[in-house]
DNA sequence: GCGAAACA
């Protein structure tokens, strides 16, 4: 037996190079390092680094300072290698660990399951590397282990996960005492435990009832602190709020508003934080424009902004008012997280909007309400019917279920013709009925199939053949929309199949041809004249070398350099894309292998992108059905509205 | 196991 080898700093360095650890060194070049002399960490300095080819004496000194500056992966990379892991796991050790990973990691080798795409195997082998002799009931291990359930959980959206569910994912990985797992979790600050709510006081019982501990949750402190500080802040930003004007001048901007719109107008003017909310056609931006309108003859400070690029870049279209995103407004620092913005420098406009809130997860919401000083008034417009935000919280749906936040709900269809058949199935998907379709003129058209492969069949022959056909809607203004990437019936095979149908070519730059359908993957505003935002769908008019000029709804753009990598072809997107866009005519494909991810929120999303037409491909049999009717299948664990509710008192 | 935004 005996141990294993000792792994040689040359290996060590190699593993360190080709794993990517190395920031400004690419593939290629690191292949050239032993060519150059360079096979240890000693051998590295400029004078050797300016021997490789396409490194000149700069770039040399930058990656020199660069190997430097990394250090501290590299000392968990000799960690990680020695114990037989891959050295890709330390690529988030600078950030998710500081300075003195490696010193944290001797000290609890679990806290490497803190870093993204490590398991619990890998930490345990680094136990026992780093450890001689680790104990799998150790407490470190049983403290890491909850910390990863809530984890876990978060990724699902969770904020809260009930004390109970982390006991038995501790028991299911044997953890002998698992109460001391969770005191030991939050003796380290990185959990909080959060008491039962009261109950309801009855008046017939006898005695006061008592708080029921099976609905005690855990929290990691990160979300469970934004939640509190969600709550907080709107209580705060509710009791300062003075009126900014007369409700009677609603008048002045009142014209072409419903009684409803009038109303959320209004409850700009009076309270803190106020709601507005509704399905697409129901006028939110309509009122948000008269808002801003009333607002600007006021001569009151207005900011706008929305979670997304292109939320943001419509929202200023439609009120002609500058609008950017919340991470804008907030300055936000990068990745890291940290916005420049916030108690300490608080946000200057006296009523901030910011649309599409159904999209702002807990810790976004809790900066932006931060950074509002005493007497902001924020008016936060969203559908919270549609897909939930990507970050953990249910921040809208907990302020709405609250009752505390006053709300406009807006219920009158305008856009669609009322009653059509778009409108009637997409009503009815929102209260959470799936009713057969009933589409004499064919504005909404079911096309069962049998897999996912014939579902790509069918897919494409409604795009080139039937909608343009029967309804005259040409492929130019059908969009498809699909839950998933991969599969014979996700966006990537469909655009294959809808390129070769509607615009053969070999892809002249970057796979791309004249005429070629593109979705931007990444915000790039600052392009000229108008930049694009991620999610935009356009059209390529021109390729050039190395560059062309896409025509997006919202104007023309040339694109070259690192921006075209935020291009794919757009005959096919996700419905998280489509998320925010509206098309002519709309075909959703509901293939079978996407059963698991329909939720009510995401069939409502694909189908309300439709304006004229919608063709449901459905191959996902009775999930259909059930994600309809379910109130969301995976319903969201959060404690904001329970928090807004003990704070109202 | 699936999808996904923003920032430097």
């Amino acid at each position: 037996m005996g141990e294993p080898p000792t792994p040689g700093p040359d290996l060590i360095f190699a593993a360190f190079c080709t794993a990517g650890l190395w920031p400004g060194l690419g593939k290629r070049t690191a292949a050239e390092l032993p060519a150059a002399g360079i096979t240890t960490p000693d051998d590295v300095s400029a004078d050797r680094l300016v021997k490789l080819p396409r490194v000149g004496r700069q770039r040399a000194e930058r990656l020199f300072s660069s190997f430097l500056a990394a250090a501290p992966t590299y000392e968990v990379v000799e960690m990680l290698v020695a114990a037989g892991l891959p050295a890709k796991l330390a690529s988030g050790v600078a950030d998710g660990l500081g300075p003195d990973a490696a010193r944290r990691l001797r000290d609890d080798p679990w806290g490497l399951l803190g870093l993204p795409g490590v398991t619990l195997a890998d930490a345990d082998r680094l136990a026992i590397a780093v450890l001689k002799g680790a104990d799998r009931q150790d407490t470190r291990r049983g403290r890491a282990i909850v910390a990863l359930t809530l984890r876990t959980a978060t990724r699902d959206g969770h904020t809260v996960l009930p004390l109970d569910l982390v006991v038995a994912a501790l028991q299911a990985e044997r953890i002998a005492d698992p109460v001391a797992a969770v005191v030991a979790a939050v003796d380290s600050g990185e959990v909080l435990e959060h008491e039962p709510p009261e109950p309801e006081f009855d008046e017939d019982a006898e005695e006061p009832p008592e708080p029921d501990p099976a609905l005690r949750t855990l929290s990691l402190a990160r979300f469970g602190m934004a939640e509190e500080a969600v709550a907080e802040n709107v209580a705060r930003l509710a009791a300062a709020a003075e009126q900014i004007a007369d409700p009677a001048s609603v008048r002045t901007v009142a014209q072409g508003l419903d009684e409803a719109q009038k109303k959320a107008v209004a409850q700009v003017l009076t309270a803190g934080v106020s709601l507005l909310t509704g399905g697409p056609g129901t006028g939110k931006s309509r009122t948000v424009a008269a808002v801003v309108k009333l607002l600007k003859a006021k001569g009151t400070d207005v900011a706008l902004a929305a979670p997304t690029g292109r939320a943001a870049k419509r929202l200023e279209e439609l009120t002609d008012h500058p609008a950017g995103t919340v991470h804008r407004l907030l300055g936000a620092q990068g990745a890291s997280g940290g916005f420049a913005r916030g108690e300490e420098w608080p946000l200057d406009a006296d009523v901030v909007v910011v649309d599409e809130a159904s999209m702002l997860d807990v810790e976004l919401a809790a900066a932006l309400l931060e950074a509002c000083p005493d007497g902001t008034h924020l008016l936060l417009v969203g559908d919270p019917a549609q897909l939930p935000s990507i970050g953990p919280g249910h921040v809208l749906g907990d302020l709405i279920d609250s009752g505390i936040v006053p709300v406009t709900e807006l219920t009158t269809l305008y856009r669609q013709a009322e009653g059509g058949a778009i409108a009637r199935l997409a009503s009815a998907v929102r209260s959470g009925e799936l009713p057969p379709v009933d589409s004499p003129d064919r504005e909404v058209v079911v096309v069962p199939a049998t897999g996912s492969a014939e579902a790509a069949r069918r897919v494409v022959q409604l795009v080139t053949d039937s909608i343009p056909r029967a309804l005259g809607i040409e492929p130019g203004a059908v969009q498809v929309v699909t839950p998933v990437h991969r599969g014979p019936a996700g966006t990537i095979e469909l655009n294959k199949a809808l390129k070769a149908q509607l615009n053969p070519g070999e892809g002249a730059v970057f796979g791309f041809d004249p005429g070629d359908r593109v979705v931007a993957t990444a915000n790039h505003l600052d392009l000229e004249p108008t930049g694009f935002a991620n999610g935009e769908v356009g059209v390529v008019t021109k390729t050039g070398d190395g560059s062309m000029d896409v025509a997006f709804a919202s104007g023309p753009v040339t694109v070259s350099g690192q921006a075209l990598f935020d291009l794919r072809h757009g005959w096919a997107i996700t419905v998280h894309r489509a998320q925010g866009s509206e098309w002519p005519g709309v075909v959703v494909v509901l293939p079978p292998e996407a059963g698991g991810m329909l939720s009510r929120p995401l069939v409502y999303t694909a189908l309300t992108r439709a304006q004229r037409h919608l063709s449901i491909v459905h191959a996902s049999g009775a999930a259909l059905a059930r994600a309809v009717r379910d109130v969301d299948v995976r319903p969201r664990r959060t404690r904001l509205a329970e928090l807004l509710r003990e704070i109202a008192g």
